[in-house]
DNA sequence: CATGGTCGTTGGAACGTTCCAATTCCGAGG
DNA sequence: CCTCGGAATTGGAACGTTCCAACGACCATG
């Protein structure tokens, strides 16, 4: 059980000098093709793997780009890194993925982790991380949030979709289905959820209902008990903070014994492609054109850091399907 | 836009050398208070951040486990990760995560990166390897295999269900509930689908009853056609091979007008906690359980690199919920 | 005053790679 | 036979860190 072998170690086998081993390693034309063959055969024959500390230490470069992920748990993250990725690779970086499970703490050491493994630029599916955090990584490492609008950070980029604007999609939808008893499960006390409860609130008032918001959270739970609260509110239709806690709005109008969307309709938020086997009207987002843009955005400003900083929103439309119907006589 | 602080420059700033720095900012008691102040706000004011691709060349230590995930869009794998990231954390290390998308090649590639950054462990949530691939990699650093049996791989351990006892559950349990035209819906032609299936047909000759087996696989579309050909062949109840492809079950029962369980019987694999809201009977594995096991199995392996090959069994349990119910007359 | 010990500090080697500058080799041209 | 030039190869410095051996300053002891 010795050591892994070094390029010193294919050199000694090959019979040349480890500068040759690493020339001819990197393919390039120069070495004699004799050489080459003797050096990959040692290669072989040893096992060698390249090591990228070492490799990237003397480069100066890393070639990798960091993500965090807010939530594994939650599939609309992964469709949004699903193209992340693809851009990413598609300009010869790779990236190395990291998630804080929503716990602010863990988020710190893990996006600390990437920082001091030298990537080259950081998206940020989601974070909890404060404007000050957010601000002196962005100082130090090109990055871009998804998910929501951040302004005036220097050298930081986002990508959001319109969190005003989605919300009134699904309450105009439900009014053309009859409904005005049309309440929102809030997705607690962050963010996105205020603006989107905002953008609900706004919409009911121009379409001259009365508005209201009942608690919830990102998750099953929340919707499952927000849900609950607005039933017992009185609503016909629910416009849910997202898919998620949509599914949990949909259990727990299950354990109530009512219909959907004969007694209640529900209209969730994000566009999840599970949502489509689930037959739920969700709000939803180009998830995967995020990701890219997202990608995108990054590599511009690896290649330009001082540029200003960009916001990209993307469409955001109201994806009919079976959990929302016209209202109950 | 000069390059980022190193050692050296913060022990310049400090007036000390960069002996001293390193010392420090290890905690080291052998410094004097009075420099140690120095030193820290000297590596503060520069917003100096330690180079960990420096210094696990030096430490010839990474303290990360790498691990790779087949498909990021299965809830199922995320709580196996959060079981996984828990053990591994409580044992000093970080993680480094990877997906290949289920994609062969992308996945080779990624594992490849992890290697060349010199994890000291490498967990496999699910993969596509070969097992020649596989002893490869086992060879070269711990192992550890999750949601199959690999026996025999030098080098590497495995955590699993019991694949064969499981779709039994399934179908006593629907048997306990009078069908009798329980069909199989495959998760196509992969290690893990032929286990069930064979556990499955085993089962079903042990009750006295003919198997059937339809082709689908372990996503949403693949149930879905596979529920399709199952009530064509007449079908009251579907054992499905995992809880993806359930979702995907009920969309095309919900598509054909029948209800479940009135008309038709749903049972999924897995045991995902999304099941909990959408109602959906299921084989249930402990996963982020398994996840935990395999980091510790892991981490015994990197103590003791050449003890036996061992397979942790951990236990599958029928969870029974509102989408199995009594056959129809 | 010499000796030894402790404390705080330091230079320098090492880790495995890349790449530049320098060197050797070899054949062709004069 | 000498020279030149290109091709092939090589030694060594550098990247930023850790840590060992060594060192100086200071104090207590004999």
């Amino acid at each position: 059980m010795s050591r892994r072998p070094t390029l010193h170690d294919v050199a000694a086998r090959a019979g040349v000098s480890k500068s040759l081993v690493s020339l001819a390693l990197q393919g390039s034309p120069k070495v004699a093709t004799a050489s080459r063959d003797a050096i990959l055969a040692a290669a072989d024959e040893l096992g060698y793997r390249t090591n990228r500390t070492a490799s990237s230490l003397v480069l100066q470069r890393t070639h990798t780009i960091g993500v965090h992920i807010l939530d594994l748990h939650n599939p609309v993250f992964a469709e949004i890194l699903d193209g992340v990725q693809e851009a990413v690779r598609a300009h010869g970086y790779s990236t190395l993925l990291v998630t804080g499970n929503a716990d602010p703490v863990t988020e710190r050491t893990e996006i600390t982790r990437l920082l001091e493994s030298r990537v080259e630029g950081l998206v940020l599916i989601a974070h909890r991380l404060s404007d000050d955090g957010l601000s002196a990584i962005a100082r130090e490492v090109p990055t871009v949030v998804v998910t929501w609008r951040t302004d005036g950070i220097a050298g930081l980029d986002s990508v959001a979709g319109d969190d005003l604007v989605g919300p009134r999609l699904a309450v105009e939808h439900l009014v053309a289905l009859g409904h005005s008893r049309i309440v929102h499960v809030s997705g607690g006390d962050n963010r996105i959820a205020r603006e989107r409860r905002a953008g609900y609130e706004r919409a009911m008032v121009d379409c001259g209902l009365a508005p209201l918001v009942v608690v919830g959270a990102f998750t099953e739970q929340g919707g499952y008990d927000g849900a609950e609260s607005a039933v017992d509110a009185g609503a016909t239709a629910l416009v849910v903070a997202n898919d998620l806690a949509a599914i949990g709005a949909l259990a727990a109008l299950r354990a109530r014994g009512l219909r959907v969307p004969d007694d209640v309709s529900v209209v969730g938020y994000d566009g999840m492609r599970l949502l489509d086997s689930l037959d739920l009207t969700t709000v939803a987002q180009p998830l995967a054109d995020m990701g890219r843009v997202a990608a995108d955005l990054l590599m511009e400003r690896i290649e330009a850091p001082d540029r200003l900083s960009t916001h990209r929103q993307v469409e955001t439309r109201l994806v009919a399907r079976g959990s929302s119907g016209t209202a109950p006589a």
